[in-house]
DNA sequence: CGTCTGAAGGTTATATTATAACATTACAAT
DNA sequence: ATTGTAATGTTATAATATAACCTTCAGACG
């Protein structure tokens, strides 16, 4: 049984044109450099592009390896400049547990990223709960604590990966 | 104006005797041990009274070179062992976004670990707060979400870093 | 158009964190 | 004493990340 019901869909179906998902992100990520006057340039691009190859949380030396791969072989640090563009500008964000980066599918606005991870499949949501953020502040509030920056990682199965035994395993 | 009034005292005092926080844990952490039947050996008791060190979590490489200094030289795979040991027992958590460790106060119920984490002293203060278990489960239950592990982590400035400038440093 | 400037990227080396693989030792049960 | 297993030691290396310095390129401005 994979189905989710009336569950609210986070997780990308299985089948889904995820061609789309890389052309939207790629094009949202023009415009909104555009008007910021930050240069999403063709090495920053092909990297953004690379972390949303999945939605699976893609490592930098991943990237790195890929970009070789594709006949643009880089060094780490121009993989890691990229990397810190695009977090800079909010295009992506960084998977503290795994040491990797995906795509943050609603650059616009500026927000914590709340993820739900599946070791099953390795796709990671972005959820972004209200009420966690509520919890959360009140909590940090309570004790007089400043927050600055939230790294908030469900880790376990989704939906799909429930009941088929999976556990290991690093879907594409 | 370093005071926080009501705040409930998450964030150990400056002025606190903390060879009592380490001798306590040590005590805890054998009693626990024992009942457990885990063996809480002399290396793996040196491990966690050095992570027990500071309120600020401290990294595996550190462990290694305070070990060195204390004339109990070691190779990264025993402080490794010794810390998976940890982690298995509950005894610490380790820190994903700083990749470090931190003692467990509570090490006799399960829980995930929430923290608050000081960008000015570094210390890390967990909280387990439970509207915050609260709102993840629900969000997570919503899209039909199986949590096996939480990675929660605030960082920010704790009450006695709030307005004297700090941000960086590392108070021990 | 030229040139100047600063940002982006290239290159090399190295730091930091973590684990694989295999050998040895210590412990506790019989 | 013997033996089986858990713990530790040892060596090497994998995986992740950054420092430092140099070159190139794109756009601003005269």
């Amino acid at each position: 049984m994979a189905g989710k019901s009336n569950a609210r869909a986070v997780f990308a179906a299985a089948d889904h044109d995820h061609d789309h998902c890389i052309d939207s992100a790629l094009d949202a990520a023009s415009g909104l450099c555009a008007r910021r006057g930050a240069r999403l340039t063709a090495q920053r691009r092909r990297v953004l592009a690379l972390v949303w190859r999945s939605h699976a949380p893609q490592g930098a030396y991943a990237i790195l390896a890929t970009l070789h791969r594709d006949g643009h072989p880089a060094a780490p640090p121009t993989v890691y400049r990229a990397l810190d563009f695009l977090l800079a500008q909010g295009l992506i964000h960084r998977i503290e547990s795994l040491n990797a980066f995906v795509g943050c599918p609603t650059p616009d606005t500026p927000h914590p990223g709340h993820f739900l991870i599946c070791d099953g499949c390795g796709a990671a949501a972005e959820v972004n709960d209200r009420r966690i953020g509520a919890a959360i502040r009140r909590s940090a509030g309570d004790v007089g604590f400043r927050i600055e920056r939230q790294t908030i990682e469900l880790r376990g199965l989704c939906p799909e990966c429930q009941g088929t035994g999976q556990e290991p395993a690093h879907g594409d």
